[in-house]
RNA sequence: CGGGGUGUAGCGCAGCUUGGUUAGCGCGCCUGCUUUGGGAGCAGGAGGCCGGGAGUUCGAAUCUCCCCACCCCGACCA
């Protein structure tokens, strides 16, 4: 039993200072967590009660659908991760250490490379396999920013778990189970979350899923749409291509003088005959010109992964930026740096501001590929850069007057775009990554050498997968997504507690010694009580302390029990505010099956 | 790593512009009395290297420089 008189707690009255994010507020006020370092945080006795709760979740998910449970060190020798550039390609953010004999270690980021080496050392036959082993560790990562208390630290518990199978079917198997465990244990947590198609990026592999808790606080952009279920990742919204327009009746394209104009918005406002030097037999018939009218072309330059690089122009609606997670997904391996002033020098094709169709293009004047948004299809008329400073062209017709090299989805997606699954309206929405899939293939075990006999004696090397979910991450968005004004609101698998009685009565009176006897019965069921017991602390402070912990039901031990007919017990709702007065002669039983 | 903000008691803050009593207030904590259904009242008390260092000055929480930490936005981020 918890006992409020005696445990190691100090609820805070004030928010404090350096929290920001609800959970990490609440959390520290209602005394779970204290920071303890950058990006490190220590756990008090309510905090660790939690956080075995929602540990004992995902592990027993884990055991249910087979998986097996292992622990490696987190203090590792680099040797491994040399095996596969990791030591090198994870840059700033691992933690490497020496020893006092000059041997390099690490602070493990994650642990692909030890579990593929132990299952080496251990099996050798396609019989042993498939396996799938997890543990639950403190991961190590050298986050250039901490934030949001526990949601981005840099020592955190992650349950990380890999597969190892023979072939792609098995690889499968694997991954869906793990789906639907996650899928499970994030239920029983009553979480919230959505899963997107993601880029497995520096993890290497194919088929990769995210589990994202969708809340404001989260670091995640995703889309999701507003009728339909469909969410994805940014990178992995294809846009739904429009019908071409016939040419016929379109009118003709014409160059016109637009000086002063090197932004989209001076643009428009020209066109529009806006401002001391607008020109208003540019505007249109029926209504005003708007950015989505402009066809912008930004150019970039691909570094490939040999070092060589090349510019690449991209053709986009006026009022969308590049979005370079979306481009570089598109390019890869390549990576995406901004064009400058040395560049621009390079290619005196382009006139900057001034950027049209007419100079870009391989077998064009400046020579440089020119790839254009889906959006721009045969018949769409623009106004874009005439490649001259100071020159616009108004009614370019893509398909007559223009071509592209090819097409590329580098375009930001907004709110309102519509749904490549229904097509209503997608919205670009916030969320937390909890959990997160992957199918990594042979990348791991080929650079450490991993194979097994298969029934031909045929050394085979096995495909693998890895699944993390991050423990003190789900906590953070448990609590973040279930708080209210009044504090924590913890589902009751998560509570440090079943049950929280308040003690209100005066000193001598009957309900401390009642309240006690109730919470032995409870305990004496099985569940889990925390008790405040503590003297000369009035009633209101109580109340406040309660609703701030957010055990879910808080069971008020106070004036119904002076009714001499029939005492009475409050029950409260932590999540509703519903309260019952419950006769004594029924509160055990009431609350325990409240509680199943 | 870039931009912005903040560091004063366990927590929340004032004081700094214009240098000058013993650095102040609320919460929390300790003692006593009263109080006990929504963060009680009165009285008394403890608790500070004013983030760190260097300077300017007769004198620095206050002015100058450097550093560190924290928060927010961005970049980055299995």
């Amino acid at each position: 039993m918890l006992r409020m008189s005696n445990l190691f707690l100090r609820t805070l009255r004030d928010d404090p200072s350096d929290a920001e994010v609800p959970s990490h507020r609440l959390l520290v006020r209602a005394s779970y967590i204290r920071r303890a370092a950058p990006g490190g945080f220590s756990w008090l006795p309510l905090g660790w009660e939690v956080f075995r709760n929602v540990e004992r979740i995902v592990r027993e998910e884990m055991n249910a659908a087979g998986f097996q449970e292992v622990h490696f060190p987190a203090l590792l020798p680099k040797e491994p991760y040399e095996a596969t550039h990791r030591y090198h390609e994870y840059g700033d953010n691992l933690f490497r250490l020496t020893d006092r004999h000059g041997a390099e270690f690490l602070l493990a980021p994650t642990h692909e490379e030890m579990f593929t080496l132990t299952v080496k050392d251990l099996y050798s036959s396609y019989r042993d396999l498939p396996l799938v082993i997890y543990q639950i560790q403190t991961k190590f990562r050298d986050e250039a920013r901490p934030r949001a208390g526990l949601l981005r630290t840099r020592e955190f518990s992650m349950k990380d778990s890999y597969s190892f199978d023979l072939d792609q079917a098995g690889l499968d198997v694997a991954y869906q189970a793990h789906r639907n465990a996650y899928i499970k244990l994030f239920e029983r947590m009553q979480l919230p979350f959505v899963i997107v198609a993601a880029t497995s990026g520096a993890m290497g592999g194919s088929a990769s899923e995210e589990f994202l808790a969708p809340l404001p606080v989260g670091e995640d952009t995703f889309v999701r749409c507003t009728s339909c279920d469909f969410a994805a990742n940014v990178e992995a919204v294809h846009t739904p291509v429009p019908d071409a327009i016939p040419f016929d009746g379109l009118p003709a394209s014409m160059v016109h003088n637009t000086p002063k104009t090197p932004t989209i918005a001076k643009l428009v406002d020209y066109v529009n005959g806006v401002g001391e030097n607008g020109d208003a037999s540019l505007r249109h018939p029926d209504r005003d010109w708007t950015a989505a009218d402009t066809l912008k072309n930004v150019v970039v330059t691909l570094r490939h992964p040999d070092g060589t690089t090349e510019p690449l122009a991209v053709g986009l609606e006026g009022h969308r930026e590049v979005d370079m997670k979306r481009l570089e997904a598109q390019v890869a391996p390549a990576e995406v740096a901004p064009f400058d002033e040395d560049d621009f020098k390079k290619y005196p094709a382009l006139k900057k501001g001034y950027i049209g169709p007419g100079a870009l293009g391989a077998n064009k004047e400046s020579g440089i590929r020119y790839l254009l948004d889906p959006r721009i299809v045969d018949g769409t008329q623009w106004i874009t850069g005439a490649d001259q400073y100071n020159q616009h062209v108004l009614h370019l017709t893509a398909g007559r007057d223009f071509t592209g090299d090819g097409v590329v989805e580098a375009a930001e997606i907004l709110d309102g775009d519509v749904c490549p699954s229904c097509g209503s309206n997608v919205e670009i929405a916030r969320g937390i990554e909890i959990g997160h899939i992957f199918q990594l293939g042979t990348k791991y075990a080929t650079a450490l050498e991993l194979t097994v006999r298969d029934e031909n004696d045929k050394p085979v090397t096995p495909t693998m997968g890895s699944y993390g979910v991050g423990v003190s991450r789900c906590l953070a968005a448990v609590a973040e997504a279930t708080l209210d004004d009044n504090g924590l609101c913890w589902p009751r698998e998560i509570s440090p507690a079943d049950f929280h009685i308040v003690s209100a009565g005066k000193e001598g009176t009957p309900h401390g010694p009642y309240a006690e006897e109730l919470a032995s019965s409870l305990e004496a069921a099985g569940l889990r009580v925390l008790l405040d017991d503590r003297p000369k602390t009035s009633p209101g402070v109580k109340f406040k302390d309660a609703e701030l912990i957010g055990v879910p039901t808080i069971v008020v031990v106070g004036r119904g029990l002076n009714n001499e007919d029939d005492p009475t017990i409050e029950v409260k709702d932590r999540k509703t505010g519903e309260r019952e007065d419950i006769s004594t002669s029924v509160i055990v039983d009431h609350l325990i099956a409240l509680a199943r």
